[in-house]
DNA sequence: TTCATGTACGAACGTTCGTACGTGAAATGC
DNA sequence: GCATTTCACGTACGAACGTTCGTACATGAA
C-alpha cells in the first residue's frame, strides 16, 4: 500500500466512543455526524473508516464484545474450573455493570432490547454473542457439577437461566430506578441460589 | 365545544398501532410520517392529535399502560389476596409476553431499555410505571406472607426482585433467541422459588 | 524529483425527520 | 340557514440523516 496508512489507534478511539453512545442512546441513536463532531473530525473522514452505517454498528458490537471478554470472561477463566470460576464470572459481570464500563450500563442489555425484534445482520451478531455468553455460563455450571460442587441432578440450563436473570435485572433496575441496591439484591439471589443448589440439589 | 369533534376512536387506533411499533422499533423508531402512512392518513392530520412528538410518545405509554393493566393486573385483582393472586399475576404476565400482546414482546421491556439512560419526561413516566408494577408485586407478596402462605421472615422486596427477574429474562430470551422454551424455564423458576419460600422460609 | 496511491476533508446529494401555516369542509349553536 | 369554530389536509420549512462526490495533502516507490 502506498500513501498514509489508516490510523488504527484512531479507529479504536472512534469505536470505544461509539460503544459508550450506543449503550446510552442505542445503535440507531449513534449517528455518524454526532460521533464525528464529538471526536473533532469530519463526517466523511469518519465514514471512510467503515463505509456504511451498518458496518460501523457491527464494528461497534465487535469492540464491545472484546471489552466484555477482557473484563468479565478472561479473568474468570484464570480461575480453576468449578464453582469458584462460576462465582467469579457472575461477580465480574456485576462489577462490569455496576462500574459502568459503558456509560449506559451493560452495552448488550441496551442493544439487544433495541434489535431483538428487527431481523438483519445486527440482530444475528447480537444473537450469536448472547448465545456464546449463555453457553459459557451453562458450561461452567456443568463443570462445577462434574466436580461434585453442585448436585449431580442439577439442571445446568435452568440454573444458568436463573443466574442470568438476576444479573440482567440488577442492570435494568439500577438504570431505570437509580437503584444501586439492585446489585446487592442480585448478589443475595446468586448466593442463595448457588447455596441452595449445592446444599439440597435440584 | 363548537365545531367538528375529534374522532376519539381514531385516536385510540393510532395509539394502539403506535404501541406495537414502539415495542418493536422503540419510541424513537416510532415516526409520525411512518405511523400516518401505515394508517392511511396525513402526517399533519395525525400530528394534530398530539401537537408534538413527545406528547405522542407519552400518550403511547399511557395506552400501553392501560392495556397492561387490563390484561395482567385486573384479572389478578379479581382473585382473593394471597399466594393465589401472586401466582395469577405472574402467570398473566408470562401470557401477556408470550402471546405477544404487543408485536415486539413486552412494551415496557423494550422502551425501558431505550430510555433508562436518557433523562426527561419519558424516562420519568416509565420509571413511575415500573415502580407501580414493582410495588404491586411486593405488596402482593406481603399479603401472602401476612396470610401465612409465605414464611413470616420472607424478604418481600427480595422475592419480588427475583420473580421479576424470571419474567423479564423469559421475555428477553424468547425475543433474542426465538426461544419459546424460556417461558417454560421461567415457570419452573417461579414454581421452585415460591415452593422453596413457602416450604423452608427465608 | 516525479509519480502513483490512499487518506481526510468540505460541500452537496436526496431523503426523512418534526413542526408550522393556510385552506376548505364539516359540524355545532344561534 | 347562517355564523362560528374546529378539524383534516396539502404544502413548506429547516435540520439532521447516511452517503457520494471532487480535491488537497501526505506518503512510499520509481
Amino acid at each position: 500500500m502506498v500513501g498514509r496508512p489508516r490510523d488504527d489507534g484512531a479507529r479504536q478511539t472512534i469505536l470505544r466512543r461509539a460503544a459508550d453512545i450506543a449503550s446510552q442512546d442505542g445503535l440507531e441513536g449513534l449517528s455518524i455526524g454526532r460521533l464525528a463532531t464529538e471526536l473533532g473530525m469530519s463526517k466523511s473522514g469518519l465514514f471512510g473508516y467503515f463505509g456504511s452505517k451498518e458496518e460501523l454498528q457491527l464494528a461497534t458490537i465487535r469492540t464491545a464484545t472484546t471489552i466484555f471478554v477482557d473484563e468479565v470472561v478472561k479473568p474468570a477463566l484464570a480461575v480453576e474450573p468449578g464453582l469458584d470460576r462460576l462465582r467469579r464470572l457472575l461477580d465480574n459481570w456485576l462489577h462490569y455493570s455496576e462500574q459502568r464500563t459503558f456509560a449506559g450500563g451493560c452495552f448488550f442489555f441496551s442493544v439487544n432490547a433495541e434489535f431483538d425484534a428487527r431481523p438483519g445482520r445486527i440482530r444475528d451478531t447480537l444473537t450469536a454473542a448472547g448465545q456464546d455468553w449463555r453457553d459459557l455460563l451453562t458450561r461452567t455450571v456443568e463443570e462445577a457439577r462434574g466436580l461434585g460442587e453442585l448436585p449431580a441432578d442439577t439442571d445446568a440450563d435452568q440454573l444458568a437461566f436463573e443466574l442470568l436473570a438476576f444479573l440482567q435485572t440488577a442492570n435494568a433496575a439500577s438504570l431505570l430506578f437509580d437503584d444501586a441496591d439492585a446489585y446487592r439484591r442480585a448478589r443475595i439471589a446468586v448466593d442463595h441460589r448457588l447455596g441452595a443448589a449445592s446444599r439440597s440439589g435440584r
